[in-house]
DNA sequence: TGCGATTTGTCCGTATGTATT
DNA sequence: TAATACATACGGACAAATCGC
């Protein structure tokens, strides 16, 4: 691939929708997602608001419109007039986010099985490549978000805005998680090849291949993830700064 | 079930959660959200934060953390330094709320499918008569609720959480668009008996069969409503106050 | 083109409610 | 029971952006 940066996006069947004016609000809850699912805030830290409202160099009000966002979005979670903490996904959790993505893909696979033009092979096989790009370099964090990337291409092609927010919403869980998990037990370690079938699928023309493929590709994950929940982790994860 | 309030939150195979403790924010974001959902806040009506803050007796602050909320729901769309509005939801919008929404529930069932027990029956035929009640009283507001109450119940009996929160916000933007177009065409009339097959598939053996019917089911929903949506209001709706 | 009105965005100081110790 | 830490909320003020004239 020629492009630079592999997390640009720039993806060709989805048009954008918003061009998001600066508020300090948004900056700050981008900077807060970004950190909750990068793991530097690990699940169940506590954000004190004086604190980050001094970090970031604002003052209150949008520091809690911040928080409040993500508390919608499902990262956070705060107990009136207590604090509000980075949420720690359970093992239902896990099963829950792991069920409703074959749900979803599935959907989105269904949608976007008659738009699927040259434009989105393309894509398609340029973010798998990136993918096994990161994963040949041992990147871990790098590799999270490619697999997330792959993945969300069905999203953007089936056109579906709805399902797209939705998407949106799991992907942060899983990207959480997956990080949560990779601090916690090391390595993630998906096989290199672990998503050619997927892609090959999805290239092919058999929609009922598709989504068994869907079905037992992310039926290995879950089962795969799982396994490592069963087991304590290898170290405590450190505090959050 | 002998309590008397068909909306109560008393669903038998769901755990409450959290007891919201009163803030005004929280407060706020209930009323608002109400309003809009039962109309009193047309779709593209504009609110005023200094407005709002009066009419509610709050500063505008913990208002101004409701309307992040609701926007986070996807009830409100605001545009930075220009204002914030009730959503308006187009055609596709509705096409769109209709097929997540039939893959949402036919997924609903099959989680719910084997936890279904006495209780779960009980409470089925008790939605579907405070349907029938509500349809026979003339009473669409309150026969939205109802229906939007029926299907909600397989939702709670999956035990699945993340699929109740998704269940939500799609709910949330089916009652805002029921509600809509009911004021817009007068009344939205379900057929009396329309919930009929779907409460006998719930009840019955057949898996695979309460799937198809889920899928015609809403299929005919979003038929019917497609349908409305190509003919224009017969009256403009007023604005709000 | 500019200007003013409107609305949101942001900050600060202060007071109160709540839970934990 | 008291003290502490924190979240919640108020009110006023100003800055910034947008829109209509």
């Amino acid at each position: 691939m020629s492009t630079p940066s592999a997390l640009s996006p720039n993806p060709s069947p989805v048009r954008v929708q918003r061009v998001p004016k600066s508020t300090f609000r948004h900056h700050i809850a981008e900077r807060l997602r970004a950190a909750i699912l990068e793991g530097e805030l690990a699940p169940g830290a506590q954000l004190v608001e004086s604190a980050l409202a001094a970090q970031f160099d604002v003052s209150r009000g949008p520091l809690r419109e911040a928080l409040r966002q993500l508390v919608e979005e499902g990262l956070l979670v705060t107990v009136p007039y207590t604090g509000t903490h980075v949420i720690s996904l359970s093992v239902d959790d896990v099963r829950e986010i792991y069920s409703m993505r074959i749900t979803l893909e599935r959907f989105a696979f269904e949608q976007a099985w008659d738009k699927r033009d040259d434009a989105f092979r393309r894509e398609l096989l340029r973010r798998n490549a990136a993918l096994t790009a990161c994963i040949d370099a041992r990147d871990d964090a790098a590799s999270i978000l490619a697999e997330l990337d792959l993945h969300g291409l069905v999203y953007e092609a089936s056109g579906h805005r709805l399902l797209q927010r939705t998407w949106h919403s799991l992907r942060g869980r899983l990207q959480l998680y997956w990080a949560a998990h990779h601090r916690a037990h090391g390595t993630r370690g998906p096989r290199r090849d672990s998503h050619d079938s997927y892609v090959q699928a999805a290239l092919g023309d058999d929609l009922q291949a598709m989504l068994a493929e869907i079905s037992t590709h992310m039926g290995r994950g879950a089962q795969q993830t799982e396994l490592f929940l069963s087991t304590p982790p290898t170290s405590p994860p450190g505090a959050a700064s």
